[in-house]
DNA sequence: GTCTATATAAGGATAGAC
DNA sequence: GTCTATCCTTATATAGAC
């Protein structure tokens, strides 16, 4: 007779359904702003069921964090060193606008931790994170010594595509409040703009 | 003889020493995770002292917000019109830039705020912000019509210009992070690369 | 696994002496 | 104006019944 396991699936369905209303809480209150009360009830379970699937408050918000991070580092390892310099840049900085725009609750998670100076996320940042920037931007400056990118400063290329992209989730409530838009049309434009600052920036000739 | 009033010189330099420590923590924990125990050490008075000076938290909180408020839009009131465009934008730039650098706990107050939907400041977004900014877009796209910057829209470039520059300020943990600088010599290396964006950005001819 | 009840601590704010 | 002491609410976490 098979064993299915049912309590398992629950437990699965249960921390799921933690884990995503405590993105939603924590991205909007920040971790200490956020409550277990907030959480709980987002996750249609009591307070102290939901302690009983995680120790603790921390617990909750490090396991999320941990999770997210990986997911959040991809675009950058999805830059082919054998396709062309442009087109790929353009495409990496499209990936983080597509990632803003469909997970602007994660990229809200990250910029509160990392305003109130990642206290929980900081050995991630100078660990696997720095290394996988100072590689891409090691590329990028093969690229610029071939004379197939105009020259530019490689690590604060990389900078300036997170903040403009990840501005359009971090900020929304700014940028709406300006544009007043219907919807997230103007989210189009944003993009369209950013192809148009990248592709002048890093076009090779005519500078 | 002179009433030279001793009180009020001593309640002005607690008031600003309440301010100064109160735009420390709150820069850095945000609205909810700063704590008044934390405020009152870092003025270097008492809990009650503290409230003898503001009626609660939240009147130290908004106070702080809207003496900044004005500050921070200083630079875009400062376009000129009758200027040369790219030199105007590009001196616009830098002097958001230069606030990054030089007010860094205020840039963070206001991400803080915004990235938690800004609660307690929408009002002046949708308001007099919005205001300032669609007046200077349509200046920016008065220059564009007279064919004195490459096409672009004007909001999001402005979007763009607060991303880059306050990202030094707002994820400066993590700019540090990955670059390990010694000291702030790296932002002169950033400085250096928005010029380089924005000139490549707007200059109108050869695209 | 889920609940009610509660222990325990932290934090905002006030009372009242000096 | 500044302090000590304290009230009261909120919030994290646990105990123990079911």
């Amino acid at each position: 007779m098979t064993e299915t396991r049912p309590q398992t699936r629950i437990q699965k369905k249960n921390r799921e359904a933690i884990l995503d209303a405590a993105l939603e809480v924590f991205s909007i209150e920040g971790f200490r702003g956020a409550t277990l009360d907030q959480i709980a009830t987002a996750a249609g379970l009591s307070k102290p069921n939901l302690l009983y699937y995680f120790a603790s408050k921390e617990a909750i918000y490090t396991e999320l964090l941990s999770k997210l991070l990986d997911t959040w580092l991809d675009p950058l390892r999805a830059l082919d060193p054998n396709g062309d310099p442009i087109n790929e840049l353009i495409a990496y900085m499209r990936r983080k606008f597509e990632m803003s725009r469909e997970f602007p609750r994660e990229s809200r998670l990250f910029a509160n931790e990392i305003v109130q100076g990642a206290p929980r996320i900081f050995d991630e940042i100078t660990g696997p994170l720095k290394a996988l920037v100072d590689e891409t931007a090691a590329l990028i400056q093969t690229w610029i010594d071939a004379n197939r990118l105009a020259p530019i400063d490689p690590h604060h290329l990389i900078f300036s595509i997170w903040a403009t992209t990840q501005h359009y989730a971090d900020f929304d409530v700014q940028v709406r409040g300006i544009l007043i838009p219907d919807g997230d049309s103007h989210l189009d434009a944003a993009e369209a703009f950013l192809v148009t600052l990248y592709t002048r920036t890093l076009t090779p000739v005519a500078h």
